[in-house]
RNA sequence: GGUCCAUUCGUCUAUCGGUUAGGACGCAAGAUUUUCAUUCUUGAAAGAGGAGUUCGACUCUCCUAUGGACUACCA
C-alpha cells in the first residue's frame, strides 16, 4: 500500500457500545497495525437529541478493556484536533454553503411536522414519499423559491436545512473491499438532509465525508448497514472534488441474533441470557445490562471470539493473541453474510483462555473470590489449587466451587455420596486408614499414593469404596480431583482432622 | 412497497471448476478414571430450488425462493 492506511473508528455515543461495535472496532485495528497505520477514535455526536452521558466513557474503556490501542483521536489527541464533532461545529456549515453554491445542495424550508403530513397522505395513498427531484422544486426550497425569498427566511429565522441535489437518473458504481462492484441508479436515491440549522450541526452523511477527508482516512471500514448510503458518499467526495483521494470501503457483514431473526441489538443480551456489550453498563436513567468483563470473561477470550465471527485466517488455527490476529488478518478474508452470535462458543473460547493460564495468573484473579468467602492464603496455594482444578472451569467465578475443599473442611456431606460410601464396613476402614496416613511422614502426592495404594493392595480392600470414603471425608462430596492431590494440598494435620470429624459426627447409613 | 446485500452440517466456517465437501462449537456413543470433571476416539450432520455455461459446477451467469440491511432534520 503506498499511501499511509489511516483508519477510523467512529461511534455515536448514543448508550454502551455492542459487541457489534467492537467488532467494527477491532477489525479498523487489526487492519490498521497490520499495515503499520494509524487507528483514530472519532465520536460522532451530531444527534443532540440522543446523547447519552457516559456513553463515551464507555466506550474508550471497552476498547481499553479489550487491547484497542488509539494512536489519535478523542482521549490522546492528535494532529486533526479536535476529534469530537460536537466541537467541531463550526467546520461544516462551510462545507455545506460550498455544496449549495456548487449547485450539488440546496436550503429546504419544511418543518419536520409538514414532512410527517406529507408521509402519512402518501402513505394512505399506498405510496411511500421521498425527498428527491420530483418533490424539490414543488416544495418551499431554494429551488423553488426566489434567490430573495431564501435570503429573507433566512434572515428572519426560519429553520432550515441544507439537503443534497441527487442527480436524477445516473449509475453510481461503487466498489467495496469486501462486496466487490455494486451499482445503484440514483433515481431510486432521495435527497438526504447534510445540515440542519435547528442545532447547527451536520448529519451524519456530510459531517463523516468532511472529517474523513479532513483526517486523510484511508480507509473506511463500516457495518453493512451503511451499504445503503455509500452512493451517496460516493457522490459527495465528487461533489467536493476530493474523489481522487476518496478512502476505500468495506462494509462488514453483521452480527445477527443467536435466533436469526435480525441483527444484535442491545436490548438482546439480558433477554437471551447472555451480554452484548464489553462492559457493565449502568444508564443514566439507572437500568443496567450486563458485560463481559463483569460476566467473568477474559478480554482475550473475548476479542479472540470476536475475531472470528465474521473473518478466518484459512487455516484450522482458532486461538489467536492479538498479535496473531494482526499478523493474520486481512479483508479479503472477511466474509459477506452475516453470522449468527453463539454464546456457547464465547464460553468454549474463554475455557481455552483459562486452561492455558498460568499459577500465577490464576492467584490474582482468584484471591479477591477467594477473600470474598473469607478465605485468607497465600498465592502459592490459590494459585496452586486453580491450576489444579482450571480445566474444569470456564470462569475464574467456577474456581470456588471446584476448590473450596481445599481451604475449607467440609461439615456437611452430600447426600448421595453420604449413602453410597458411608455404611457398612467403610467407617471403620476410614479409621484404619487414618492410622496408615497418621503413620506417612513424606506427605506428597506420590509418596502418599504408594504407601496407601500398597495397604490396599494388601489388606485386599477395595479401591473405590476405600478412595471414595475418604473423598467423602476431605470434599465432603462426590467430586473434586485425584485424592491424592486433595491429600498433599491439605496436608497431614488437616486429613486426619477432617477424618476424625467425619468420624464423630456423621452417623453411618444402616 | 422500493433499493441494496447475502445464501455450504443446528451454529461459526474451509473450498477461490475436478475433494470420500475439511475443521470448530454444540449433540450422541465409546474409552480412560477412586468421584465429578477433564481428556481421547468415533459418529450423526451441509452445498435453498430451477435453468444455463463447461468434458466437468458448491464454486461462473440468470431466474425463483428465503434471510437481512436501508428507506428520519438517528447514527
Amino acid at each position: 500500500m503506498s499511501q499511509e492506511v489511516r483508519v477510523r473508528f467512529a461511534p455515536s455515543p448514543t448508550g454502551p457500545l455492542h459487541m457489534g461495535g467492537v467488532r467494527t472496532a477491532l477489525y479498523n485495528y487489526l487492519f490498521a497495525r497490520r499495515h503499520g497505520g494509524k487507528m483514530i477514535l472519532r465520536i460522532e455526536d451530531t444527534d443532540s437529541q440522543r446523547f447519552v452521558p457516559g456513553a463515551e466513557e464507555y466506550i474508550i474503556e471497552s476498547l481499553k478493556w479489550c487491547g484497542i490501542e488509539i494512536d489519535e483521536g478523542v482521549g490522546v489527541g492528535g494532529p486533526h484536533a479536535p476529534y469530537r464533532q460536537s466541537e467541531r461545529k463550526e467546520i461544516y456549515l462551510k462545507y455545506a454553503k460550498q455544496l449549495v453554491e456548487a449547485g450539488w445542495a440546496y436550503y429546504a424550508f419544511d418543518t419536520a411536522e409538514e414532512l410527517d403530513v406529507l408521509r402519512k397522505d402518501a402513505e394512505a395513498a399506498g405510496q411511500t414519499f421521498a425527498y428527491n427531484y420530483t418533490v424539490r422544486e414543488k416544495l418551499p426550497t431554494s429551488l423553488s423559491l426566489s434567490k430573495e425569498e431564501v435570503e429573507e427566511r433566512i434572515a428572519r429565522g426560519d429553520i432550515w436545512v441544507v439537503r443534497f441535489k441527487m442527480p436524477e437518473n445516473e449509475v453510481v458504481e461503487m466498489d467495496d473491499l469486501i462486496r466487490g462492484h455494486v451499482k445503484v441508479n440514483t433515481s431510486t436515491l432521495d435527497d438526504k438532509v447534510l445540515y440542519k440549522s435547528a442545532d447547527a450541526l451536520p448529519t451524519y452523511h456530510l459531517a463523516n465525508i468532511v472529517d474523513d477527508h479532513l483526517m486523510e482516512i484511508s480507509h473506511v471500514i463500516r457495518g453493512e448497514e451503511w451499504l445503503p448510503s455509500l452512493p451517496l458518499h460516493y457522490l459527495l467526495y465528487r461533489a467536493f472534488g476530493w474523489q481522487d483521494s476518496q478512502p476505500q470501503f468495506a462494509h462488514l457483514p453483521l452480527l445477527l441474533k443467536p435466533t436469526g431473526g435480525g441483527k444484535l441489538s442491545k436490548r438482546d443480551g439480558d433477554k437471551m441470557g447472555f451480554p452484548v456489550f464489553p462492559l457493565f453498563w449502568t444508564s443514566p436513567t439507572g437500568e443496567t445490562a450486563h458485560g463481559y468483563r463483569e460476566d467473568g470473561y477474559f478480554a482475550e477470550a473475548f476479542v479472540n471470539m470476536l475475531a472470528l465471527l465474521g473473518w478466518n485466517p484459512g487455516t484450522e488455527q482458532e486461538i489467536f493473541s492479538m498479535q496473531e490476529l494482526i499478523d493474520n488478518f486481512s479483508l479479503d478474508r472477511v466474509s459477506k453474510s452475516g453470522a449468527r452470535f453463539q454464546p456457547d462458543k464465547a464460553k468454549w473460547f474463554n475455557a481455552q483462555y483459562m486452561h492455558h493460564k498460568s499459577d500465577e495468573e490464576l492467584a490474582e484473579l482468584y484471591q479477591p473470590i477467594l477473600r470474598e468467602n473469607g478465605v485468607e492464603t497465600t498465592d502459592e496455594l490459590a494459585g496452586k489449587a486453580a491450576g489444579i482444578m482450571k480445566e474444569r472451569a470456564t470462569f475464574i467465578g467456577d474456581l470456588w466451587d471446584l476448590t473450596s475443599y481445599f481451604f475449607v473442611a467440609p461439615t456437611t456431606y452430600d447426600e448421595k455420596q453420604t449413602k453410597k460410601y458411608w455404611k457398612g464396613e467403610n467407617p471403620a476402614r476410614l479409621k484404619e486408614l487414618r492410622e496408615v496416613l497418621a503413620s506417612i511422614d513424606d506427605f506428597s502426592k506420590e509418596n502418599t499414593e504408594a504407601v496407601v495404594g500398597a495397604w490396599i493392595a494388601e489388606k485386599e480392600y477395595g479401591m473405590g469404596q476405600i478412595m471414595n470414603t475418604l473423598r467423602l471425608a476431605l470434599v465432603g462430596a462426590g467430586k473434586g480431583p485425584g485424592m491424592y492431590d486433595v491429600t498433599a494440598f491439605i496436608g497431614k494435620e488437616e486429613c486426619l482432622k477432617r477424618i476424625d470429624y467425619i468420624l464423630e459426627n456423621l452417623k453411618p447409613i444402616e
